[in-house]
DNA sequence: TCTGATAATGAGAAAGATTATCATTTGCAA
DNA sequence: TTGCAAATGATAATCTTTCTCATTATCAGA
């Protein structure tokens, strides 16, 4: 059983500056993505939830994920596989994308500038503003050339 | 009632052409598919499909999609609202893309070689081949600039 | 600190999309 | 034309997500 109190996550603040009533689930639910460096779905989710609040329950993450999705702290993605899986909004600055390896499903992030601008660029030019880009590339993984075998 | 008959629909033949049995509604979802172009989902596909042959089953749908998928005939896209939607696949050419309207729903589909290429760029460095890109931008209308109102 | 209105939660039912089951039918190679 | 493996139709089952509603908790204000 974790530590989800005192200084609040990063994302219980954020929950709060939104207005939104901080009631110990969230704060939970807050507490486990904060942690998470990953992009794990509801499932996920509430088996790390459950983890520091045994008595939560799943209705309750799957009601939280959206209503921060609404707020702009999550991030809904779809890597197939049929469950959204979530990630925490990125910033201000700019976005990254995700590179899906084709035979281990694994998700890598990355980030670029260029990718970016040429986004914005394009959309622009078809008389839009960009709101958001959904993007992920699937790769699989190069054979790598032996030292001369 | 529509004819689907006689010269066999372009992705009639590539079915054809890829060894897969073809079958009396096989003909018929790749007749619809062929004259379709834009982004169905399965049961906007399935209407279509009865009104060529009325006895076809929505799941002989549900399956010749996903066939058809797994044989590069069709791919799959997700723009949000649950269902998965369909369009016919690209050639060897270029990718294309989808700017979705966040007002409207509606989907613009647009190439960009520059797009392609850094993309490709992009995934190489990181030590894979591309395999898909599965790319979406929402954007919202510019306000037109009236002429001085 | 206590109270009450209001909103959130838990548990399970319900909904919506997709896949599986199985008896019957069909395509196609021999 | 025949036979067999594979496809189909109808529907049940599954899987993810949302809804319902009785109960509980939050938080502003006294």
């Amino acid at each position: 059983m974790k530590e989800p109190n005192s200084p609040d996550s990063p994302l219980a603040d954020l929950c709060r500056q939104r207005g939104l009533k901080l009631t110990g689930q969230r704060r939970t639910i807050a507490f486990v993505l904060s942690d998470s460096d990953d992009h794990p779905d509801v499932e996920e989710l509430y088996r790390r939830a459950v983890e520091v609040d045994p008595r939560i329950s799943i209705a309750t993450v799957y009601r939280t994920v959206r209503l921060f999705e609404e707020n702009g702290i999550l991030q809904r993605r779809d890597f197939g596989g049929g469950r959204a899986r979530y990630e925490v909004a990125d910033g201000d600055h700019g976005d990254h994308y995700h590179l899906i390896d084709a035979d281990t499903g694994k998700v890598i992030e990355f980030e670029n500038a260029e990718l970016d601008a040429l986004l914005d660029g394009i959309v622009r030019q078809m008389g839009y503003d960009l709101v958001t880009t959904r993007l992920s590339v699937v790769g699989r993984r190069k054979a790598k050339p032996r030292s001369r075998g």
